[in-house]
DNA sequence: GATTATATATAGATAAGTCTGTATGATATT
DNA sequence: AATATCATACAGACTTATCTATATATAATC
């Protein structure tokens, strides 16, 4: 059974760096499944041996891609929360950083939804990746509402992350950035519905 | 150059109909990229030409396939939509049919959506299909906002399609039927908040 | 009615290209 | 010497689409 935990041995190599950022960008604006290992190699400037030194597979290539892309866009989103100045507030910030995302030249979705899509099979162990990645992003939104003290705060971490997730979707299939305004005003009426007994109005 | 209308020429005939609904559950069950023709033929029980003989190449077949499958869903929604008795129980109605749906044996989240996705081209013409359907759904939903009186139904509409998306992709994503309630409650939320000059609180 | 044409369907072989992963050996780098 | 990297060639398994030849059944025409 090879041995596929090799990804997690040696984290510091350039041309290990160098494939996970090439990957990375390939398959988010192609698809993982429309790149094969000749392109990776061929834009990283890397030699195909290299690859298969780092990586089991091609599927442990995608699995470090993936890591590499959820520790970046939750750094980011932490950081837009930061902007706001109470839980409430934090919470929208970070539907405002929506905007930013989509107007990304080459936005191609949500990243980790294209991948499990990719992947029908729901054994796969990419689908764990996901789910863990989108309960990650879920993890923040009901923590701030938490903070805010919201009735129920699960649930409205669910429906943002729904929000999130519909929203990233349209504006690709749409073609459409300014799809988000209408994510984030829909993401004000959930969190401001959702009231606590002392809190202020809009 | 072919004739690549030939699909539209003739649309009944027995082999070309078990071509497209086999078709339809495989692409859905297994992603449209994963499946091969051979397969197709196969399931089929039809010969390899036959299949070229009605549709110009798998793209075109693709393209038969989400037709069908648009048609279908949009007629299931409007009859959804009719067990409501005002518009805005209407609405609902519809997004508590998602429950069936994700139910369902076998759900993959939204079949056009993860055809958007495989083709990751967005002047793929499978693109123009899906956003055509995506609004089609939109149509309804402002259609009946409009009638209950909100008042931006345009708005209303986006924001329940993100809902809709997003608890699509989420029931498949994290393998959990039982959230559609959160979305069903979301867009309780929404609809409720975007009130008319006359309406009952909640 | 007999003949001819057209539409539909089948069968199998195969072209021409894709893909991942491996085998092998040489060469740097530390 | 051990680790890391490179360069090429290759195996084997896929893919879509094409080609050729054949079988029916219906429709058009003489």
């Amino acid at each position: 059974m090879k041995t596929p935990e090799r990804t997690r041995k040696k984290p510091g190599s350039r041309v290990r760096e160098k494939l996970v950022e090439t990957a990375a960008d390939l398959f988010y604006r192609r698809g993982i499944e429309n790149v094969g290992i000749n392109e990776v190699i061929e834009r990283s400037g890397v030699a195909r041996m290299s690859l298969y030194y780092h990586f089991a597979s091609k599927d442990d290539l995608i699995s470090a891609v993936l890591d590499h892309a959820a520790e970046i866009r939750l750094k980011a989103l932490e950081e837009s929360a930061e902007k706001g100045t109470d839980p409430r507030s934090r919470l929208l910030e970070i539907f405002r950083s929506l905007k930013g995302i989509v107007e990304n030249e080459g936005f191609r979705g949500c990243a980790f939804i294209n991948a499990a899509t990719e992947r029908a099979d729901p054994s796969d162990p990419i689908h764990e990746q996901v789910a863990r990645y989108k309960s990650a992003l879920r993890g923040i939104f009901a923590r701030l509402a938490r903070e805010a003290g919201v009735p129920q705060p699960d649930l409205l971490a669910w429906q943002l992350l729904f929000l999130w997730d519909g929203a990233l979707t349209e504006a690709y299939v749409q073609q459409r950035a300014d799809l988000v305004d209408a994510a984030i005003s829909a993401a004000e009426t959930l969190v401001c519905s959702s009231r606590s007994s002392s809190g202020s109005g809009r």
